[in-house]
DNA sequence: CTGGATCCAGCTCGATACTG
DNA sequence: CAGTATCGAGCTGGATCCAG
């Protein structure tokens, strides 16, 4: 294995670690608060508190535990001011706003397909 | 309420209505499984079987109910040809089909920010 | 205000066994 | 082969309390 890294190419080994690793983001992101947040995020600074009122219905373990993890893939920067009360600030990174691009897709044909999806319900459930 | 549905415009028990249901088809797709299974079903026609190949580490529990999850959102079709053993197949819909498209999106963008995302936790692990 | 830590009820999910 | 049902371990996430 790593022979291939003379070429420049990815070798089997590197494709095995970025498959794996993929699979882990795309786990980390593909969940339900983790996009809400950087939707409401958007090109936005928000707080803490200000985040915790605008994505209705966490809780603020979830928020905490979803912002740590954006922070940590880094697509949310984190800026905390040292005053009293304490004043923290988030903010998307370019890849978090790459990131929200496509999550606008996805809020876009939610909206599209909402009625599609109202009906196709009705007739399985009926 | 519903007075102005004269107007032909959304009343606030609509949008509260589209609303809820927007989050909760939000719910349903937002997850690991489901946009994994739109991922790999793509273009093709798979049996129940061949998804359980392709979506790797998919329990067969987990399959099935993310089909008729998708299914009953009209995401997915199912076509059971009545032999012995029985052969059951799925494809997208039309409106799975668009969801695809930013599902790609999403892989894209995991493909591109790899090497960022990994960096980044680096630095905020070490 | 931000956020870490703990507790525990409830749900998720995998394993297994069973049907048509 | 495809799908349902059941059971139980383990994780999730909300509530609460404490600290800087």
């Amino acid at each position: 294995m790593g022979t291939r890294r003379l070429t420049g190419l990815p070798d089997d080994a590197d494709l095995a670690r970025a498959d794996s690793l993929g699979r882990e983001i795309f786990s980390d992101v593909a969940n339900k608060w983790a996009l809400l947040i950087i939707e409401f995020l958007g090109e936005r600074t928000l707080r803490f508190s200000e985040l915790r009122n605008e994505v209705e219905g966490i809780s603020h373990k979830m928020l905490t535990q979803n912002l740590r993890m954006l922070e940590r893939n880094g697509l949310v920067e984190r800026t905390v001011y040292p005053t009293v009360p304490p004043r923290v600030e988030y903010t998307l990174t370019d890849p978090g706003r790459a990131l929200r691009v496509t999550i606008d897709g996805l809020c876009d044909w939610t909206h599209q397909y909402l009625g599609h999806i109202e009906d196709s319900r009705r007739r399985f459930d009926g």
